[in-house]
DNA sequence: ATAAATTATTAACGGCGTGAAATATTAGCC
DNA sequence: GGCTAATATTTCACGCCGTTAATAATTTAT
């Protein structure tokens, strides 16, 4: 497993002796809590309850993008996740190993190769997203409709304005970690999304995070 | 940098047919954009504004922590960040090296080593935390007082709710990434906070994730 | 026909985690 | 006081995961 991210030291300045607001520490302070929560649906933990073998986060989400969009190419699906393609070719051999993927030589180039998911493959990623929906869906339905809508909208709109002050634009962006929307607010402000269909398969609602 | 977590295969079913509802799969889908965007200040582009070396997201954490706990032992560090004192061992030798912490034997007990951040190290947590909330300072201004604490109460219900069903407690919480605050309520629902002050220290609000 | 570019893989490296073993020290028990 | 068990940390060997650079095969451009 991996381990976490920031601190705040109350104390601290700097040169434009910006320290957080109240309001900011809030913010900060559930924003991560939820971002841990998020999270440890990617940990081994977890999807060992959905995999017999010992898959980890990596793997799971080279997995995840196969499965969502097929006959994806080695070097595409390392700028889809902002790897190189060494580091995509050496997580495919695991995943390949464990049976999860095939890789094919495209007909129309010998060099590239084309991936896809396997059946066993497939099964796993609908019983992950399964396994999720069923432990968060009660979550969603504890807190109700309106307040869920409201707590929505005003996610959206902070995500949107920290997106307009990202610094660095990322070549295609998948911080939506796969819950794709057609018409995405994200995607407009920056980097394209490696989720959009690109060959009409039809499967408008998948996902990954980069 | 590591990449990314959640697809959702729209089409899958689960012994009890769950997918994802609309308004789950909206939550999820902003969610997930919100811990993307929360988790780019642990990554080496934003670390490196604030650091000379170049320091990995775990060697700031370790830094996070014993700048907020000083005098943490080894063991105890590595309880608190849910690694192995091997890992903590080693993650400390790359920070020494790099000036940032330093090793003392304790007093009490010759086996155990009490870690220190140096002045290098505290410095550069305290330049993280300014430089981040200038980041985000006018993202929260941008939403205004009272959206945001409309956010924060959502956020704060829907991960109380996540947290009463998260099924693996932990021996010690850190999801607050630090942003700590005496009367938690994470803490109160799941393992006990590893940023409560142990030694008086008045660092009221520290923090890292877990 | 040849050179340049592309695609994927492999090698070597470092970061990061694990469990097991080793070493030094302390605590508990007789 | 002596001995055993427990504790704390470090080191070793291993695998995962990323990088850059080099390589080989193939396609594209000239």
């Amino acid at each position: 497993m991996s381990i976490g991210d920031g601190l705040v030291d109350s104390g601290g300045r700097f040169e434009d002796g910006s320290v957080p607001s109240a309001d900011l520490y809030r913010f900060l302070r559930s924003g991560h809590v939820l971002r841990s929560l998020l999270r440890e649906f990617l940990e081994e933990d977890f999807l060992q309850q959905v995999c017999r073998h010992r898959l980890t986060r990596s793997q799971f989400c080279f997995l995840k993008l196969i499965t969502a969009n097929s006959d994806l190419q080695v070097g595409e699906l390392a700028r889809c996740l902002g790897v190189s393609p060494a580091a995509s070719s050496k997580n495919l051999d695991r995943l390949e190993r464990l049976g999860l993927v095939c890789r094919e030589t495209s007909g129309q180039d010998r060099r590239a190769i084309l991936l896809k998911a396997s059946a066993d493959g497939v099964e796993l990623v609908r019983d992950y997203e399964s396994l999720k929906a069923a432990r968060l869906e009660p979550v969603i339905d504890s807190l109700g409709r309106e307040k869920t809508e409201q707590l929505c909208d005003l996610l959206e709109e902070v995500c949107v304005a920290m997106l307009a002050r990202a610094e660095n634009p990322r070549e295609t962006c998948l911080r939506c970690a796969g819950y794709y929307r057609p018409d995405c607010a994200f995607e407009r402000l920056q980097g394209k999304c490696a989720l959009r269909p690109r060959r009409g398969d039809g499967l408008d609602e998948t996902g990954v995070e980069a």
